[in-house]
DNA sequence: AAGTTCTTATTAC
DNA sequence: CTAACGGTAATAAGAACTT
């Protein structure tokens, strides 16, 4: 059955929130990330406003170099907590506008609207979009009235299309793709903005002449299979606007990481072992908290060259009952095999062990540690 | 040969 | 000098290993 999908996506959603709280900011460009600390900050800028996006700034972008971009830009924190509250707000208000819905990340989240107009569906199938419209700028409203932010929201026959075309029509925007505009939407946009192609595919499809999607669409799946393994057939629907991705709140955690990048890159073990032994706890109060047990651990070394290596340890699973029957084990016959725990102290001393095999093998300095469980 | 484990690469927010 | 590059999570692929 046909869908219509929206995506609603937050307008520079941490630096808004900051400009709302913080109204002596409005019209300075805004930078919330990584203490720039006077332009020797080691950190990335989270995001910024449209403002400081004027000086060459953006999400993902090296503080130190936003700091030289732009110097007098107000540098401000992450207030995780706050934008926290104010997209709780948001959410509670999208999901009054329909049951089918997901969050994405703090400031985005999709809506299935396809049933919502199937029970008093009248006439054309024009009319659901026209109403899809109408409940998008009522949306877009309602949350700049009770929260202060703008948005921008797209709307699309599945979540691909919705996506591409809130970002297209950013800032503050409203665009809606039918399946019929589809084909014309997506083919003069570059390769880039295909979600799933980010620089290094990017790069290898340029290399074959491709910088277009309608210049991808030239390419065969069987090619791209070839090319991009199963990422490839993805990518072949995708550039054809097929996407058959359901809308769902369901979300299942498989893995709880933590890392932490030095001030200073070093090997001094005190620092070291002292940071990922608060990252160790940290991560088993996140364990318990959901009641999970692990069976992997990872741990993640990254050195000052910026090499970045892991160093991974499952917990052996017990043995397969088979087809055939199999003897029933005692805890005593298998001292070595274990099930997925919640031990603290093997998750301590196992994670310690792949650290410091790091710092055996290996006499660069560190710049940053983590750790890893996968969760079950 | 099949299933697991380990490691790296890529992407996204 | 020459790059600068956080934190969290998912997924895929291939090599190495165990059974």
């Amino acid at each position: 059955m046909e869908r219509i999908i929206l995506h609603l996506d937050m307008d520079a959603f941490f630096a808004a929130v900051e400009e709302r709280e913080n109204p002596q900011f409005k019209g300075m460009p805004l930078v919330v990330g990584a203490d720039p600390k006077g332009g020797r900050g080691r950190g990335v800028v989270s995001t910024c406003n449209y403002i400081a996006r004027k000086y060459g700034i953006h999400s993902a972008l090296p503080i130190s170099k936003a700091y030289e971009l732009c110097p007098e830009a107000i540098f401000l924190p992450v207030n995780m907590e706050l934008y926290q509250k104010v997209s709780e707000n948001i959410m509670a208000i999208i999901k009054r506008y329909s049951p089918i819905w997901e969050t994405v990340s703090l400031d985005e989240a999709y809506l299935d609207l396809s049933h919502i107009f199937y029970d008093r569906r009248k006439r054309s199938i024009g009319n659901l979009w026209e109403e899809a419209e109408n409940l998008a700028k009522k949306l877009k409203k309602e949350i700049f009235e009770k929260e202060k932010l703008t948005s921008t929201v797209g709307i699309g026959p599945n979540k691909l299309i919705a996506k591409m075309a809130a970002e297209k029509a950013k800032p503050n925007g409203l665009l809606i793709i039918k399946p019929n505009q589809v084909k014309k939407f997506l083919e003069p946009l570059a390769i880039e903005d295909l979600p799933g192609i980010g620089p290094k595919t990017a790069e290898v499809l340029r290399n074959f002449g491709v910088n277009k999607i309608k210049e991808l669409k030239k390419i065969s799946k069987s090619k791209l299979k070839e090319i991009f393994g199963l990422v490839g057939e993805t990518i072949y629907e995708r550039a054809r606007g097929v996407d058959e991705e359901e809308v769902s709140s369901e979300e299942i955690i498989k893995s709880i990481g933590k890392e932490h990048t030095f001030e200073k890159d070093t090997r001094d073990p005190e620092i070291i072992f002292g940071t990922f032994e608060k990252i160790i706890r940290d991560i088993w109060e996140e364990l318990i908290e959901n009641n999970f047990s692990f069976k992997t651990i990872t741990v993640i070394c990254r050195f000052s060259d910026f090499e970045t290596r892991t160093k991974s340890k499952t917990e052996p699973r017990p043995l397969k009952m088979g087809g055939a029957k199999v003897k029933m084990r005692t805890k005593s016959s298998l001292p070595t095999l274990k099930e997925p725990t919640q031990d603290f102290k093997i998750l301590k001393t196992e994670a310690k062990k792949l650290l410091l095999k790091f710092l055996i093998e290996n006499p660069k300095l560190i710049r940053l540690i983590g750790l890893r469980i996968t969760v079950c």
